[in-house]
DNA sequence: TTCATATCGGTAAGGGTTAACATATAATAG
DNA sequence: CTATTATATGTTAACCCTTACCGATATGAA
């Protein structure tokens, strides 16, 4: 370890300067002396040391990426992994790093965001979730730092840059579909509603009931983050009402494999008795059985919006705030089905 | 941005390297001056800024983790987010930072890793993949730098530092557990054999059948990493034999899903007609219908065990090349069945 | 009293890079 | 032929931190 820019200069017979002026390309250089320091950096194998240079311009050529807090299973979903890769693949492109952040406590994942921030670690923050009163989002915030969020911010809206899905409509669109596929009695069931993702849903399912005319009731609602018992016992309650759902819109792909599985334990069939649509069209979604009928939301793309923007951010500080929404599609599958008469 | 070491120094009344030693807790300050200084940081909100700590000692307190290569799905397996919540999860304890490298083509990702070292921007490096010829293996090897390798490497066995399963043995346990069964006509269908586990998984599997005396034929044995056309066209293959398995060992649970919802289409049913035994025990897998008999392979406990062999082998350069074998575990669930007679 | 040893801190030299400023040479204008 | 400017490179001072080495004071033993 240790060939540094002095060795190259020396070889070279430049100035240490010169070097670092060869390697960011500048157009003062003569393309003679380009070439033989490039040269020299050839044969002594040189690379420059990162933290060297990022001492020098207080910057570091990298973003970091905070994963929700959670001890439990929410990370496995495969919308982590698949917006990751989305972010990673601009990022590598601009010759960016990608410092991550896994979860744990909220707590923790404080601690990580301020190391990240305090420490010059990273240029730039983006926030892989949108919860309400969150410490790291404010703190953020306030110090300006540069963060975009991957969901709608829960303040500040128009002062933060993000990039979302239009939820609500995506939500009201599905719900219509299964409207229009004759059923009457739909339900939903998402996640916390101190994630804006699931308020989002909730509200452009419950626009579309009542375009329809049809009645918002409450015990149609479900709120449960993974079909852990306290789940598992409310998808329960919701079928043994007098008149249980005849459809049902999920938040999330990976909760509807679940209820499915639930559904058929309790001898309900989907599509046959109960039509499912959910959210993300996870690489999974198309091979469960029944196929599932889900709004593509285009993950990978959201990260690709999410890595741009903050670069642009980050490079420019006083970059005003962007709001991109990354248009949806529906995935017609198998769990949707017209109601039976 | 901006408050240093000497802003700290000034205000407590010491001296620079005073301070320093006291963010290392060093034993030579009193515990006098300590509270002082301590009193000083928390007042200034100074943090260290790490791009300077690490150009003293040469180092980074991060270590880099490369997912495989792969432009595709392969990502969206939850045994990503998984290992990454294992690894994250001692990283933060010991104060390190991830820094992923996400896949991309094989040479993005060689580039990445080669960013990582010569840049110092990681310490060490855990792989997340085994595979045949790896230039970044290689690579690594060939420096001394350290890494550890999640699975089985290639070459050098005894001189690499990985965590891996006995995938023989867990491949002979769960195949031995489909002929317990009374299953006969066993099938296999794994990845890429350039991948070590599955080449470790299938001769297990091999091993198991030829322990019971029953006959290896290669029409059972189906390569396919998803399920794209040519995974599809082989599993109808597989079942359009004279003598179609009446059981099946996967290598992925991902994989399973995908099979059992195709094996539906062909009209055979999961368990009832062919019992399915698969790897992993990632969250869906207990929530699919029906919930897979799967290998638990502990992912996150691999995590955890990689990335402190990491860290030893960072802190002493010289600790021998371990390996870790974590214990996995038989989740008997509903995907296998007694063959009826 | 004197020397040895601890204890506690300070001084200053790196660590590798960048960038503002300075300098030398060549080209052009007057 | 000198003055001015453009071009190409060198000098040097940051960037912020750690650590080897040195100094000062206090304590105790001889």
């Amino acid at each position: 370890m240790g060939v540094t820019i002095k060795d190259v200069a020396k070889k070279a017979g430049v100035a240490p300067s010169t070097v670092s002026r060869v390697i960011a390309d500048n157009s003062r250089i003569s393309l003679d002396t380009k070439k033989r320091v490039r040269k020299a950096m050839k044969e002594l194998g040189y690379h420059p040391n990162i933290n060297a240079r990022n001492l020098a311009v207080r910057s570091s050529q990298a973003i970091g990426v905070v994963m929700p807090s959670s001890t439990d299973k929410a990370l496995q979903n495969p919308f982590f992994p698949e917006i990751l890769r989305g972010i990673g693949s601009v990022a590598h492109g601009t010759e960016y790093s990608l410092y991550v952040s896994t979860g744990g406590t909220e707590e923790e994942q404080f601690e990580e965001v301020k190391r990240m921030v305090f420490g010059n670690r990273v240029d730039g923050i983006i926030l892989l979730y949108s919860r309400a009163n969150d410490e790291v989002t404010n703190f953020l915030f306030e110090k300006n730092f540069p963060f975009v969020i991957v969901g709608k911010p829960y303040a500040y809206e128009n002062q933060i840059t993000y990039v979302d899905n239009d939820n609500v409509r995506a939500s009201r669109e599905i719900t219509q579909h299964l409207i229009d596929l004759g059923h009457q009695h739909i339900g939903f069931i998402g996640g916390s509603t101190e994630r804006l993702v699931t308020v989002d849903r909730m509200e452009g399912y419950m626009t579309a009931l009542k375009e329809a005319g049809l009645p918002v009731r409450d015990e149609y609602k479900v709120q449960t983050e993974f079909l852990e018992s306290g789940g598992r016992k409310a998808v329960e309650e919701l079928f043994s009402l007098d008149q249980p759902p005849t459809g049902l819109v999920i938040a999330d792909d990976l909760v509807s494999l679940g209820v499915i599985n639930m559904l058929e334990q309790l001898n309900f069939h989907v599509p046959e008795d109960i039509s499912i649509a959910s959210f993300n069209n996870v690489y999974l979604s198309e091979i469960t059985r029944p196929p599932l009928t889900t709004v593509d939301i285009q993950i990978y793309l959201m990260g690709v919006h999410a890595s741009r923007c903050l670069i642009e951010k980050v490079k420019a500080k006083d970059e005003p705030a962007k709001r991109i929404i990354v248009p949806h599609k529906i995935m017609y599958r198998q769990s949707t089905k017209k109601k039976e008469l």
